[in-house]
DNA sequence: CCCTAGGGATAGGGTTCG
DNA sequence: TCGAACCCTATCCCTAGG
């Protein structure tokens, strides 16, 4: 197994953010052939370029973590799940206050040029 | 309370690394849906399956209970740039290091029938 | 056939509990 | 303290649709 697993370096996230800036998101194809990020970007596929877009978008929104102060941590653990159960009644109340503190990117993630995408399919 | 681990059974064990002989590591899902150990590992996810491998692994890997090197861990976080240059002329050549000597086990840790991880990426 | 979008599975690091 | 079991999620895989 030479690469199990190749971790975006900040140099390809760069690539790939610029990369959307100038093409659009979506253009995974264009940007990967752009000799300005092909040099960075050699390693990865189309698909990669789409599968890491999404994943920094997802971040971007709401970062959603379970880094919570030491107070007000009512997290522990429950009664066995395992058994089995069809019916997912599984209500976790994570109730998360916390402050989504912006990163204050200098480029925005979803620039998108033109979203023709009114259909949500 | 309730049971917040579930120990890993040795008919757990055993239906795991006959699914594994069988279908090959990584192959979690394919597993666990197979019925010929659904009956044994129902409990189970297939994460559950993999966590559980690893395990097994590392045990198999010649485990030195002896005062080795205890140099420890100081693991910070170093940002492992394993930054590509611009010339393609490194190419992940990542040899073999792994003498595999397994010899107390009759079943091969790795069997993995086909990686089909042909496609450079 | 190639490409993109999306869902789903896997790999590996991190955390918790015994 | 350490390890087994469990959690989190970035990355990778598979497939439908265009």
């Amino acid at each position: 197994m030479g690469a199990p697993k190749q971790k975006w370096t900040a140099d390809e996230e760069a690539a790939l953010k610029a990369g959307v800036i100038k093409h659009g998101a979506g253009k995974w194809r264009t940007i990967l052939k752009d000799p300005e990020y092909s040099s960075v970007l050699y390693l990865r596929s189309n698909v990669d370029l789409k599968d890491k877009w999404r994943n920094m978008s997802v971040m971007a929104n709401g970062w959603s973590s379970r880094e919570k102060s030491k107070f007000a941590v009512k997290r522990m653990h429950h009664v066995s799940k395992r058994e089995e159960s069809p019916l997912p009644a599984d209500n976790d109340v994570k109730s998360d206050e916390d402050a989504v503190d912006i990163k204050a990117h200098e480029v925005p993630l979803m620039p998108i040029p033109a979203p023709i995408r009114s259909t949500i399919r």
